[in-house]
DNA sequence: CGGCTACTATGACGAGTGTCATAGATAGGC
DNA sequence: GCCTATCTATGACACTCGTCATAGTAGCCG
């Protein structure tokens, strides 16, 4: 995938979030990062003067809104909306991912979350929010297709949980197994809550 | 928590899964390993000579295998078991351990496959084998209970990735909110499937 | 033209890493 | 006693990291 064509600086963070997602925070360095978006290593330092810290909160912030925006396409795309096509759509969307690219990379807020909640309490409220992100358009989501107001929100946690979990399953097995399992099993339970 | 009287190896590897989990696994440095167990430096390249790697992935394992073996601790402890106690059973570990230690740590082999799927095959196969080591007594569980044997592992992979995807978000979040929505709403579904 | 801002380029520094080499200690067998 | 295998101890090496300092370039305004 060639790297677009974009303003350096959000070429960066693009690549960072690419990098995290494969080797994640501690394993990504700035070097690559600039390697990676064909941009000069001094231009780091230029537009991110908080350094590594504030391009990885930055790359898990895109991650959110960019997860977060990808519901309302995938709601788009369905003649007839339901709580399972929606989750469907999320899996498959990783599955396909997977097959492409051979299981490297799985998602970036999950490996910021692992490198550096502990360690950088920044970059932890930066993927908190990236969650929060993600969680509310698919909450609303549910919502619109009849799911009741108080349920639909722990529904959307449910849905994030488990296509986490089975993204991390996914990876360690090269396998997407888990996730259509989680797809196939959840389903009922998701449609069960519409009105 | 003292570090318990086991023999040094043992000790060191058990070392560096409290360490992956907490800050994952490039983050964790040989020296600190030593360090946390209390012993020598000069041991670590005596019981490890495949290096940092063999230690990493005799981590993953030990902790696949503790995990398989609390099931059978959470079953022994419920008078009448249920799909839905065991899994409230997992999610309470976890709720009490993030009380206690202010969402330190979360799950080493997430950790670690968030670090080095991509980078080292070995560790990413360790993994996949502590996910087997888990899954395979929460699915014999819920065949002991009722459920059908076709469903069983799936239902057991549905319940760990629920609760490895929680842990990520109740460590992102500060909170254990996660972890109880997904215990609350998957209930009814897993309890669904006794025969 | 000068002057200023935005951005690029590159070298250096100190701290940290995993690993290796080498030497020292300890304990059991006989 | 000595010999040997197991374990410990420590210093060094080559390397990478994030960051900083400094200089250079491009482009626009006046």
């Amino acid at each position: 995938m060639a790297v677009p064509e974009r303003k350096p600086r959000e070429r960066m963070v693009f690549s960072a979030a690419q990098l995290i997602r494969r080797d994640g925070v501690a394993a990504t360095g700035m070097r690559d990062v600039a390697e990676h978006a064909g941009a000069p290593r001094g231009s780091l330092q230029h537009y991110f003067p908080g350094g590594k810290e504030q391009l990885v909160n930055e790359a898990v912030a895109w991650a959110g809104r960019y997860a977060g925006k990808r519901v309302a396409k995938f709601l788009a795309a369905m003649d007839t909306p339901t709580p399972s096509g929606l989750f469907a759509a999320m899996v498959s969307q990783w599955t396909a991912e997977f097959h492409a690219v051979g299981f490297a990379s799985g998602c970036p807020v999950a490996a910021a979350t692992a490198d550096c909640a502990r360690s950088t309490d920044s970059t932890r409220t930066a993927a908190a929010e990236a969650f929060a992100a993600w969680t509310g358009p698919v909450a609303e989501a549910l919502r619109g297709m009849g799911v009741p107001p108080e349920r639909a929100h722990a529904h959307a946690t449910l849905m994030i949980s488990a296509l986490e979990g089975a993204l991390l399953i996914a990876r360690a097995e090269r396998d997407t197994r888990a996730l259509t399992t989680v797809a196939a099993e959840l389903a009922p339970l998701l449609d069960g809550a519409v009105r």
